[in-house]
DNA sequence: GGAGACTGCGTTTTT
DNA sequence: CGCAGTCTCC
């Protein structure tokens, strides 16, 4: 059977598993992916289950995607009766088919999290609370927490909680509910609780779904697993695929317990271990092996490789954090005249805000990068407010995107207005547009006129398709003229642009084939949708809500890739560096405090370095500009778990820094190979203005020495100023640190 | 209603 | 330092 071609002993037993739970544990590069979907192919192929009676969930719609592609160049199948999707995508689906049910209206709207926040601060402006007292960030965490642990307002107590927070918890319920909008928490907390009343319901759903499959299990939420345990029943085996090295999402309420949970509650005889790696030389997975070592609470696995060692890691000690990215600069053009593709370059770091000195480093040096992790398509202010006019014609009663368009582009609707008709909607119990006829006045007549405008492009939509209706909501609305007309608009314009583009190509998806996420007629118990166009109407919101867009476009360019190490989880690269190497920033201080901080620190460690195939470079820096000011890091305890002989430790010219000789401690360089290090000239100057402050035409950088005719030898530390105030802190050894004005002060550099 | 000053804040973020 | 969100004044 070809399916099962070059598949090594440990997949080969994960993929033909009999009809049990099972907990696949798959190390990073184990070919998790894979055994996931050729299990399914395999399900199918020798009979034990039709297409519609497998369910496969993942957390990203890339992954879901991913999957559906590898199932279909499997197999000869159409694989349009799966439930393959995120955890959120197939509530809604199953929420859209069942809406009478589960008490939503079949125009459920999805509030993503920039919607929630807003639909909450109008909350709490109703409630005359005060934003100081209840800030609504807070809030939307207390609210989300909650729900994720499966609890409304009504089930907590008001001990331990404010009893405030926790009437504004149900009123934003009431609100969501009067609204017809549904949080991504409340998809999930929504499925949960229909599946647990309808009996019969639930009863239908385990029998239809024979197979039940998890991706990225050791992510998955308390609510998350509740959901999976209602849908396999007694009876259906859960195949669960996870990683708890590599759970790096405890702060979003993922809990790697409930691979431990699962293994017990389901009795799960056989824990199947996928631990040969076929991404990452040997010296890689050494390191990342014994990093990960030094964490207490593990299942147990270690990676291998038939690779052979590779290359060493190799570690770079900085200056500061300018010069850590002018070397990257260096090493990546070294690495391109050795015929290396930018695409195949990732660099990573922990926090996105060390994303801006590298940025700097590389658009001067002309090198093409590309950062992750930026506003989304679908999170477009200029794209947003047009999907709030497609949501008003969807329906009217949606006043999250009612207050948000009703004044943009503006058209002399003020605040006070909008109070108004706030307090007439409160007044009469209907929703803002609802209350549109009871204001009066000259306020009255622009409401009305926005109505109008409304129901014009409503009416007009029934004979269009829907990229026309798009097309024509952006024109009329005056969003597009909006955005020609302002000087900086010409993206905003052109991405209202690429919206109509975007809904032209999803109904074209659509008509090809029926993709997750998209409420299916057909299934027990699916109430027909109104119209053709309201369905199409309404798929493309739900779509815009769940699938954010790809972050930009370009992506297949050559170019650098730069990301959070969060971010790079799931990818590969054949050189990645790893910056920021240092204590309080990677493991980051505010983890430090927390309990298992420091193992769920360490995860995203072994992630990052797990990321490469080829080349591992890590570094870190002397000094980093952080909030305005400079610091001086320790090098990462991370750097010093790796094992010694997996590195190659480089290092600049001139090592003798401040932070080095006085502060760094146990500093002494491991591995053998020291790289004559071959700076360009003015590559110091390079990684200035930004990171240190005043290298620029001072002559002087961070960690070189110098000579004072009173103070004798010192280094220095730190720049500051330009021109005629420039200054610089220098540490004199026993005569202390010293701030000198560079103007006055005679400096010999040595 | 909107441009421009002012303040406060600053891990990570699949949906 | 850089930004987002708020405030103030025209």
């Amino acid at each position: 059977m070809d399916l099962l071609d070059d598949l090594n002993p440990q997949q080969l037993a994960a993929v033909t598993l009999p009809d049990e739970p099972a907990l696949i544990l798959a190390g990073a590069g184990s070919g998790k992916t894979r055994v996931l979907t050729t299990r399914i192919a395999w399900l199918i192929q020798t009979g034990r289950v039709g297409p519609a009676g497998v369910l496969a969930v993942t957390f990203t719609n890339k992954a879901a995607r991913e999957m559906l592609t590898r199932i279909e160049s499997m197999l000869p199948i159409n694989t349009r009766g799966m439930w393959v999707g995120t955890f959120h995508g197939l509530c809604n689906r199953l929420l859209r088919a069942h809406h009478r049910d589960a008490g939503l209206p079949q125009t459920f709207q999805i509030l993503d999290v920039q919607d929630q926040l807003s639909s909450i601060k109008r909350l709490i402006k109703a409630a005359n609370v005060d934003e100081e007292r209840c800030p609504p960030r807070e809030l939307q965490f207390f609210i989300n927490s909650a729900k994720e642990s499966g609890r409304r307002a009504a089930d907590l107590s008001a001990g331990g909680h404010d009893r405030r927070w926790i009437e504004l918890f149900a009123a934003y319920d009431a609100q969501c509910q009067r609204e017809g909008s549904v949080d991504f928490a409340e998809l999930l907390l929504r499925s949960v609780e229909l599946l647990t009343r309808q009996q019969a319901l639930r009863e239908h759903y385990q029998e239809r779904f024979r197979h039940i499959l998890v991706d990225e299990f050791q992510d998955t939420n308390a609510l998350q697993y509740r959901w999976l345990k209602l849908l396999a029943g007694k009876t259906r085996p859960i195949f669960a695929v996870g990683d708890d090295d590599q759970s790096i999402y405890r702060f979003r309420g993922a809990n790697v317990g409930n691979m431990s949970d699962f293994q017990r509650e389901y009795d799960v005889r056989q824990v199947i271990k996928l631990e040969q790696n076929y991404r990452s030389h040997g010296n890689i997975l050494d390191a990342a092996n014994q990093l990960i070592g030094n964490n207490v609470r593990r299942m147990g696995k270690r990676l291998w490789t038939d690779a052979g060692p590779g290359e060493k890691l190799r570690l770079f000690e900085a200056g500061s954090d300018g010069l850590e990215a002018a070397w990257i600069v260096e090493e990546v053009r070294d690495l391109q005249r050795h015929g290396a593709r930018l695409l195949d370059i990732a660099i990573l770091y922990r926090a996105n805000a060390q994303s801006r000195v590298i940025e700097h480093a590389l658009f001067n040096s002309g090198l093409a990068y590309r950062v992750y992790g930026g506003l989304r398509f679908f999170e477009r202010a200029e794209v947003k407010h047009a999907l709030a006019y497609l949501r008003l014609i969807a329906n009217s009663d949606d006043d999250v995107s009612f207050a948000r368009v009703v004044n943009f582009p503006p058209r002399g609707i003020g605040a006070r207005s909008v109070e108004q008709l706030q307090q007439a909607a409160r007044a009469a119990g209907t929703s803002l547009f609802g209350a549109i006829a009871a204001v009066g006045g000259r306020a009255g007549a622009s409401f009305a006129q926005f109505s109008k405008l409304i129901g014009e492009l409503r009416a007009a939509a029934a004979g269009q398709s829907l990229a026309e209706l798009v097309e024509e909501t952006i024109e009329r609305s005056g969003l597009m003229a909006h955005y020609r007309g302002e000087k900086d608009g010409a993206d905003r314009a052109e991405n209202l642009a690429e919206l109509v583009n975007a809904a032209a190509g999803f109904v074209r998806e659509q008509e090809s084939d029926t993709g997750a996420g998209v409420p299916v007629a057909g299934d027990a118990g699916a109430q027909p949708s109104a119209s053709v166009h309201d369905a199409a109407l309404h798929s493309f919101l739900a779509h815009a809500a769940l699938e954010a867009g790809d972050n930009q476009a370009g992506a297949g360019q050559d170019a650098l890739q730069l990301m959070t190490v969060h971010a790079a989880k799931g990818l590969e690269f054949d050189t990645v560096f790893l910056t920021g190497l240092e204590e309080g920033l990677f493991p980051h201080e505010n983890s430090l405090s927390e309990a298992d901080g420091l193992e769920e620190e360490r995860r995203l460690m072994y992630v990052a370095i797990t990321r490469a195939r080829r080349r591992l470079n890590l570094s870190f820096a002397q000094s980093r500009m952080l909030h305005g000011q400079t610091r001086y890091g320790l090098r990462s305890r991370f750097v010093d778990e790796l094992p010694a002989k997996t590195i190659t430790a480089l290092t600049p010219r001139l090592r003798a820094g401040f932070a080095t000789a006085a502060e760094a401690g146990p500093y002494e360089t491991r591995g053998s190979a020291w790289r004559r290090s071959d700076w360009p000239a003015g590559a110091a100057g390079n990684g200035s203005g930004h990171g240190a402050g005043a290298e620029q035409g001072t002559g002087l950088r961070i960690g070189q020495g110098v000579r004072h005719a009173r103070f004798g030898d010192g280094v220095v530390v730190r720049l500051q100023g330009s021109g005629s105030d420039a200054r610089a802190q220098i540490n004199f050894g026993a005569f202390g640190v010293k701030e000198l004005l560079l103007a006055v002060a005679k400096l010999q550099t040595s």
